[in-house]
DNA sequence: TATTGTTATACTCTATAACTATA
DNA sequence: TATAGTTATAGAGTATAACAATA
């Protein structure tokens, strides 16, 4: 079942490629996250909240596509280990206002250190050249595909809706 | 939250806008599928199938990295709908060969359509040139982290068994 | 009456492992 | 005793929708 000689074309096409190297960029993100202690979304949520500190939850699980019941459970887990910190709006109280606290600050920094080593081990067979080349080509994609900058949609997402 | 003029630096580095875009080319690509009545395991297995067929069901389960019972009742639907046929092997009774019909094969070059457009919508934003290069790339980026030809880990897989 | 956050429930998906028939 | 295929079961993860507090 396995050439050794395995033709090009066995690879398939472009589309299947990307999901298929994205899958397991994504499977190889998350085991790396899991040495410091994150999922894949409790990561991206840090890093939002670390860009854009005290909105609203809502806010930040519209923009991360995830509906409330999941978001508020994570929150929660982050929250009993002293990363996150929920803090009552002033001007509407039924909403919680979210900040990084100082141990979440320590976190994030592990975390860009995680990032940067996922980012290249991944690219670790294209020369810098390239590497630019390909960000380039993929952010021309998914700006074509009407993604959302640093939102990971997962499988959740109804495709159709823009397609 | 969105800014009309989004920072390039928000969409992140490589290795995410391949996670991005890889979840929504197989989200896109199930949304083509199901118009043909197939999930993208099924699709997978079919267009494997048809190149190599007559091969024990184990053989095409290890080969997509798929546990046998999952892999058992994938077949079921495709033999129901008379897609796919079971032969017992001469050799060993115990083993199953799969085969397509000929309603396996027409679906087959329905399938094939299906993904020339899912490939074309996929690489819209690029020229031909930059198409190929991209492929390129991801086949040698797919190669140098150990992935299979045709074969889509999904999430399934543990990561750092050759991380 | 609508909205923010929360909780409860029900459902889908998956792998694990027991089982059968051949070898 | 081991292996191909099958079936049963239990667990994780998810969304849907009911709920409480505030607007």
């Amino acid at each position: 079942m396995t050439d050794k000689t395995t033709e090009d074309r066995a690879w398939g096409g472009v589309a299947f490629l990307l999901a298929q190297v994205g899958a397991y960029a994504a499977s190889a993100f998350a085991e790396r996250v899991s040495e410091v202690g994150l999922t894949p979304p409790q990561a991206g949520l840090l890093r939002l909240v670390a860009m854009r500190p005290g909105q609203a939850q809502r806010a930040y699980a519209a923009y991360l596509r995830m509906p409330p019941s999941r978001f508020v459970s994570m929150v929660d887990a982050l929250e009993e280990r002293g990363i996150v910190e929920r803090r009552r709006a002033a001007s509407d109280r039924r909403a919680n206002e979210l900040h990084l606290t100082d141990a979440g600050n320590a976190l994030m920094r592990q975390l860009a250190a995680v990032g940067r080593a996922h980012e290249d081990a991944m690219c670790a067979a294209l020369d810098p050249e390239e590497r630019r080349s390909l960000r380039a080509w993929l952010v021309r994609i998914a700006a074509d595909r009407g993604l959302t900058p640093g939102a990971h949609p997962g499988y959740r997402r109804r495709p159709g809706d823009d397609d």
